[in-house]
DNA sequence: GTCAGTGCAAACCCTTTGCAGAAAG
DNA sequence: CTTTCTGCAAAGGGTTTGCACTGAC
């Protein structure tokens, strides 16, 4: 038997979801949102294109990099940037850290609860803060 | 009247401390452990290249590369990924944290005594942590 | 009908690599 | 002498861009 888990979200939530970010809904703009946005989860530009075109193809290369970014801009998604070379884009935009798995290359959700940042240093004159990423490296034990 | 300022490490000490990293001291990686090292700094590999053939070509670009690699793998510097696409090598290997200045590219330091991260998250099962990187972005107030 | 979005392929940027010659111990 | 390092140029991988076509409103 065969089970399906059916994390879609329904057309109708994805276009108003877009349009609440300011987001013009094209058909490969909520493609790539579904997919993104079924859940908490940390995807290269690689892996959205190729989960996006899965069955059919429904985006290019260049799409898929330009919707990112534009979802981004847009803080309908965080990037996450770890390793040179490679963008994470993570569909949790709640402020939270990130366990960095050397050994694989995966990324895991430290809730803000789970940790405490205190006595923040006073920014430099004339700034404002927009935004405090913390990565904590971790390897499997020898 | 024109002050110069001579950051310069002697030879002898820069050796030693390559050495001292099991670093084989050849002339060039001397030339880029002089640039590097001579005070806190966030270089990329282009501006450590730039720098240590200023005034008469010393190292190639692989070189550069190679060497840099090489010492952050020996703990002599640190690499410090905070936007896709570059890398810069901070010659402070204390523990420490950053600001990132969004409209210049610039980083720097926040001393470990200056922030305080507590109640760290318990890792998962049969890891160990190799470090923690914390970056505050910051711009320009408006 | 107009303007924004898409797709393709080529361009880009930083980084790594292969290999022959040079230098270190 | 032997092994490691260096330099050059070419390859590599992820991302961006130019431009004609398509689609949204």
């Amino acid at each position: 038997m065969m089970i399906l888990i059916d994390n879609a979200i329904s057309p109708d939530k994805i276009k108003s979801l877009l349009l609440a970010y300011g987001i013009r809904p094209t058909s490969q703009r909520a493609g790539i949102a579904r997919i993104l946005l079924s859940q908490h989860q940390h995807l290269s530009a690689d892996q959205v294109l190729a989960r996006v075109n899965k069955n059919e193809s429904i985006v290019s290369k260049a799409t898929v990099y330009n919707t990112l970014n534009l979802f981004a801009e847009k803080g309908l998604i965080r990037q996450v940037i770890i390793e040179p070379g490679r963008v994470f884009y993570d569909s949790n935009t709640a402020v939270h850290h990130h366990f960095y798995h050397e050994d694989t290359g995966m990324l895991q959700d430290i809730e803000a609860n789970e940790m405490t940042i205190a006595n923040m240093p006073e920014l430099p004159a004339n700034t404002v803060s927009s935004g405090i990423d913390v990565v904590i490296r971790i390897r499997t034990k020898a």
